[in-house]
DNA sequence: CGATATGCAATAATGATAGACACATATTTT
DNA sequence: AAAATATGTGTCTATCATTATTGCATATCG
């Protein structure tokens, strides 16, 4: 199955970003997920490394749901990446190739290096952009939609 | 399952480009399925596209195999990612989202823009990398294993 | 106390990927 | 010409990471 954690982290923190940004105190899980088309344990289980990672702040009992815990214009899109892909790399490598010749001993860490030089370039793309600049796009594109 | 066509891919092709180095005319699915510990028709089935692109030439009947038909230092690693990936994209976000509100109608298209972002931003990065650099690379890494 | 939210664990369903096998086709050797 | 052995490809099955579902404990408001 395709995974599709970070694209929807994303709509459900772009909601929350237009909300703090409408001035609705909280979302239920429920209601972001009739947005991102999903179940609300699904939902639940995309913030709690977001709550973890201190940019969602929740509140429990009757009337509860969600919200930033900081200003749109203060989360990178990496930070968000970060908490909810966790320490899954962008490519993961074959593990446990039999060593034979010069390629099949180094490959390995070779790819590992490569990946790294990967990850690291999108993470520098997702960190160079703002939460409240995403909205702002967003709020482009739909004037572009005529 | 996790996909990991394009590292064998990879590790395919640097065993092509180290059988050039040392004039080896050469190697067949069955010897390349050994080094990536796979099976000959899934070597096979990767090398198709790289076939196809030009980066590869087969010799079909008894004693046939494989050889890259340029030399290592004219294939980039992006070639072959392309290749062997074709238009998958590196992200790929959800469709078909409901069309509720800003963020539901908007997010699917600023989605594919980041990924495009992302995607233009690896292919970059392995474009600038040849695969004799490559080659090279594997052999720094073996003698640094003392 | 009832209603309703989050938090979380266990289990089932889904679906993309790799493996296995069959067989047509191409080429060399005998 | 036939045998041996390679590539090329279609189909079916197995694997397994991800998502969906369910159940229930916990927290909070009225």
């Amino acid at each position: 199955m395709i995974d599709v954690r970070f694209p929807t982290a994303l709509q459900i923190m772009l909601s929350l970003a237009l909300a703090q940004a409408e001035s609705v105190e909280l979302l239920s899980s429920a209601q972001l997920a009739e947005g991102v088309d999903s179940s609300p344990t699904f939902v639940r289980r995309l913030l709690a490394p977001l709550i973890q990672a201190g940019l969602v702040r929740s509140t429990m009992g009757r009337d509860g749901g969600v919200s930033l815990s900081v200003h749109a214009s203060a989360i990178t899109l990496g930070e968000i990446y970060k908490a909810t892909m966790g320490e899954k790399r962008l490519w993961t490598g074959r593990s446990d190739i039999p060593h034979r010749c010069l390629v099949s001993c180094n490959v390995e860490r070779f790819f590992a290096n490569l990946a790294d030089e990967v990850d690291e370039s999108v993470g520098r793309l997702l960190g160079a952009r703002t939460l409240a600049e995403a909205l702002s796009e967003l709020r482009t594109i739909d004037a572009e939609r005529i």
